[in-house]
DNA sequence: GGAGATACGATACACTGTGTTTCATAACTT
DNA sequence: AAGTTATGAAACACAGTGTATCGTATCTCC
């Protein structure tokens, strides 16, 4: 399987850890265009030429930063997901933003450079797609609403961090499933039969 | 008052012009990143350094060449705006992108670059405060709300024209009004009291 | 239509940031 | 402890930006 245990150089880690940290360190300070590769390495007290050997670029470090957080959410979600309660997955994904406010700013400030939707929206249209199925009237695609619903949601977490946190998880999570949840439903599709109880 | 008819030298007009065309031919060819200011000086046949006698940055072009589409969007809603029948608003926008899918495609190309939430945030703001007030019972507060209306609306028309600008302007405009405007009244204001009828 | 103003083209230049290469040295694995 | 591999330092080529200068062409306004 995919956790196949390849002991990785405790440099490696090492060394990658430095990067990790040094970006997010220097993005929060001077915000994202302004830090430049040669700034992370220094800042990691790692050499220039060093960065590459991990990194092709400053956006393949930061979605490294996005892979762990984005593992660390699912797992928290779990399997249930979409599918009864829009309103508590909601409010765990904020709850996990508040958690990790500095990681999540850091991926938000660089936003315009690594792409957070295409990879959240595989994720959101398998779960949704379990529970739900395209509505044959639907009065849009279910790409359409799917892409909705995730750049909709990133746009609120957006906010909700630069508002400072202020509405509660559950508030927001609350807000979420009647702003946009229920509408995507609506738009694009109908509840799936169960096949079971028979 | 702003229209102050200051005669513009017809050089500057003839070569804002051509480098407006230049930029808009070749983010449409090779993406926007991909564009330099040599090339799209060279393509304008006019001198590198003339192009910052115009303008300070690729960006400046482009937010230039917004100013002009949204002048032209605005006059087109007129007054009504949000008031009263939002799905015909929203088909209208729908048809003017069609009208102008060229310019909206290298907008949305570079709008990783251009601000083009915060310019088309304010006009909705005060479109919608116009006919609604913030609720008093809101479950988001106004700016919230805002923010996902503006973002969500360009997210949607976005996707329209990647996906070719199947669905009609008129089912786009019935879409926008189900999935976005509704719920955002539904989650931040209400109806303003008109002032008469007391 | 002509004088004065101003925009333009061409060229050279300084500067910043990226990404690669090389080689000696240090740190890790087994 | 021996062998493997990552690292640091430095030099380099390269692309793109933004500025300065100056002679020439074009426009405006009277």
């Amino acid at each position: 399987m995919s956790g196949a245990a390849v002991k990785v150089d405790a440099r490696v880690r090492r060394t990658r850890r430095r990067l990790q940290d040094a970006l997010v360190a220097l993005v929060l300070e001077r915000g994202y265009e302004a830090v430049t590769i040669r700034d992370v390495a220094e800042r990691a007290d790692v050499g220039y030429a060093t960065f590459f050997r991990h990194y092709a670029s400053k956006e393949a470090l930061l979605l490294d930063l996005l892979e762990g957080l984005l593992g660390d959410l699912m797992s928290l979600l779990g399997p249930t997901l979409v599918d009864d309660d829009a309103s508590r997955d909601g409010a765990t994904v904020f709850a996990h933003v508040r958690q990790h406010a500095d990681l999540y700013r850091v991926l938000i400030a660089g936003h315009r450079h690594v792409d957070l939707v295409s990879r959240a929206g595989e994720v959101a249209a398998a779960s949704l797609l379990r529970a739900f199925e395209p509505a044959p009237d639907a009065l849009l695609p279910p790409a359409a609403a799917v892409n909705h619903l995730v750049r909709s949601f990133l746009a609120l977490i957006e906010w909700w961090l630069d508002a400072g946190m202020d509405p509660s998880p559950e508030r927001m999570g609350a807000a979420f499933e009647v702003m946009i949840m229920r509408p995507v439903r609506a738009v694009a599709f109908r509840r799936r039969e169960r096949g079971g109880t028979s």
